[in-house]
DNA sequence: CGCCCTTGTGAATCGACGC
DNA sequence: AGCGTCGATTCACAAGGGC
């Protein structure tokens, strides 16, 4: 990067900093809203847009009570094809305003969410995983007519095939008991304390679980990462971010979600700097070279090391490289070339023996990274 | 209805009858081969069409091995409008053979499945759910780049808003322990002595679990009806219609997979004379319903079961139901009403022979445990 | 026969970085 | 943009062999 060009980034990236609305909610439509924003300015979006629910008459549980359904009129198009262009503005103008290397979450249910995901593609999203919320408590099906709506789906693209999009691995695989995060989460529906309720009537039809946003936040964006929610309803991805230390800018038609919101989030607490620092850890392991080990005395240069079969045995050297005979190289490109594998993870194929038992040389990085933490 | 349209019908039914190709497979692209059909001759549809997955280069294991893909032929499409256009093809011919109250079932990824699900919906279907197969043992993410991809979507459709389509209500109620069945499901992939294979390779990459079709089969499709699968790829479809005494008619363009399902289907045995199917037990939830162990294989429907005193003796139906003379019910619901009492646990109080002996159905409930537990 | 260990494999849009 | 280098990644089963 050239000076210039350099200076430019820096002026952008104060401009930047002091225009943007963090911590608002910005009123009027979403599009309107995201119009007054900078191109390429938020790193994760977040979206819950209206579901395009096609209910037809009241709905009535089998004692005679009426189910509060949703029947706002912000919920109701008037065609597939009105709810697609719909669709495609906002999606078009979450493209712009993400960075190029940011995503995109989109929740939805059966009667708007295939719509759209085909959009979301044809506008050159990239879509990484669907990911499915199972809802624990679901509403039943009070007419015995279908299965229990039991899940709603969410969508997780990045802006292109090439982009280079956050995922926080470990984390996710810390916080499901060191195995893979998979693309079913279970999660109970929104209630409780939890529900924001007026005069005992809940505040917004279809608030959705924080558990749900904590995991979306956690997974996908970092520390400082600023999160746009174009559907901010009472603000349950504001509430989340600012948990965890992310910033927020929410759109918001409806001034009494707004004034609900806001009310909320002023009450949430950041989470402490020891409880986001350990996550932090959990999230991207410090890497370290197998050189590191040597240098600092876990493997001393010289250590024979071998595979699980001993069909091969190299040395250490000191500069933390390994060599076999005539051929030498890193812990993964010697153990690549020696099978004549494609890859080889080296810290699982090499191991040494250690008061006489037989390791593999990741338990001298464990040691150290053990060592390193305090 | 006018007598004129009356005979029409009976006309039309009874060349329906005669000409229709039933338990055959039409060769070549599945368009052409429905085609064919007549008008509104079919009660279900299921569909597996291509997923369009896009693979890039080749994957391999963290021990190197080599991941064998789909890499057919027929995944191939140069673009999502080729893609779309495909999908408006086959689903318009599907709109046409089906009857007016039957429905279509389509399964497919996030690759697919949002361009199928639009384009049902832009055609005239009316989505009643999609469902989430939940797979107890996913391929993982190896690279750790995204979540691990656990599951895949069905949408369930009818031909319209007002089309009276079949809803086995009971059956599923039943076979869910006494819960409305939810619109996630559990089951493990298709494999061991279920998956087809020649010379150690599998015939088909993508080969669907039975116990999968079996709950599509029984939940929305009645005794004798026509069941239409356009890709049928080694035929599933067709062999477990075959054990529920449904009709079946496939497409398939590919000569090898039609031959391994002539020769599958031909070793099925219809449902009350099936001996215990070589289908795995799945992983479960820590509930066991009756019905989950008919549905993985454990007690075949027809299987008779008793009390210790043999005073009563039931039949297993397919659903996990029992019947008894003129009275039916859950195991628990018919042991209750049989002996008269307040209450009833159906696991100890019904027995059945096992390799000569005489066991509670618990033992069963056991084993299924037993497989799923680790 | 049972137990333990090893090996194989499944619809998968599966690096990052520097030169 | 292409290429070489460094580096980091897996879960649930089934099947088969050894003892």
């Amino acid at each position: 990067m050239g000076v210039l060009e350099a200076a430019k980034t820096r002026a952008a990236a104060l401009e930047t900093a002091v225009e943007l609305p963090l911590g608002q909610i910005l009123s009027g439509d979403c599009v309107e809203a995201m119009r007054r924003l900078p191109d390429a300015c938020v790193d994760l979006v977040f979206a819950d847009p209206p579901y395009n629910l096609q209910l037809g008459g009241d709905l009535n549980r089998p004692d005679g009570s009426h189910v509060d359904a949703v029947t706002d009129e912000w919920d109701r198009f008037d065609s597939f094809a009105a709810y697609d262009q719909f669709t495609r503005d906002w999606l078009t103008e979450v493209r712009r305003v993400l960075k190029s290397d940011g995503a995109l979450w989109v929740i939805g249910s059966y009667h708007n969410i295939f719509r759209v995901g085909a959009i979301l593609q044809d506008l050159g999203f990239w879509i990484l995983n669907d990911v499915v919320w199972r809802k624990s408590n679901p509403m039943p099906n009070f007419r015995g007519t279908r299965f229990t709506n039991a899940h709603e789906t969410l969508i997780w693209a990045s802006q292109g095939e090439k982009s280079k999009y956050q995922f926080n691995y470990r984390a996710m695989k810390t916080l499901n008991d060191e195995l893979q995060m998979r693309s079913d989460w279970l999660f109970p529906i929104c209630g409780g304390g939890e529900r924001l309720k007026e005069g005992g009537h809940k505040v917004h039809p279809t608030q959705k679980p924080e558990a749900l946003l904590y995991r979306v936040l956690l997974s996908t964006s970092e520390r400082g990462d600023v999160v746009l929610d174009p559907f901010f309803g009472t603000g349950t991805t504001g509430a989340v971010a600012k948990r965890l230390g992310r910033e927020w800018i929410g759109c918001e038609r409806e001034s009494g979600y707004r004034k609900a919101a806001l009310a909320r989030i002023e009450k949430e607490l950041p989470l402490d700097e020891s409880a986001l620092s350990t996550m932090q850890a959990g999230r991207s392991a410090p890497k370290v070279a197998f050189g590191a080990l040597v240098e600092g005395g876990l493997i001393a240069p010289g250590t024979q090391v071998f595979d699980k079969k001993r069909r091969w045995t190299a040395t250490v050297r000191a500069d933390g490289s390994l060599i076999c005979d005539k051929q030498h190289g890193s812990i993964h490109g010697l153990g690549k070339e020696l099978q004549g594998a494609p890859s080889c993870n080296g810290w699982a194929f090499w191991h040494y023996e250690v008061e006489g038992e037989i390791k593999p040389i990741d338990a001298a990085r464990q040691l150290y990274l053990l060592a390193a933490e305090d």
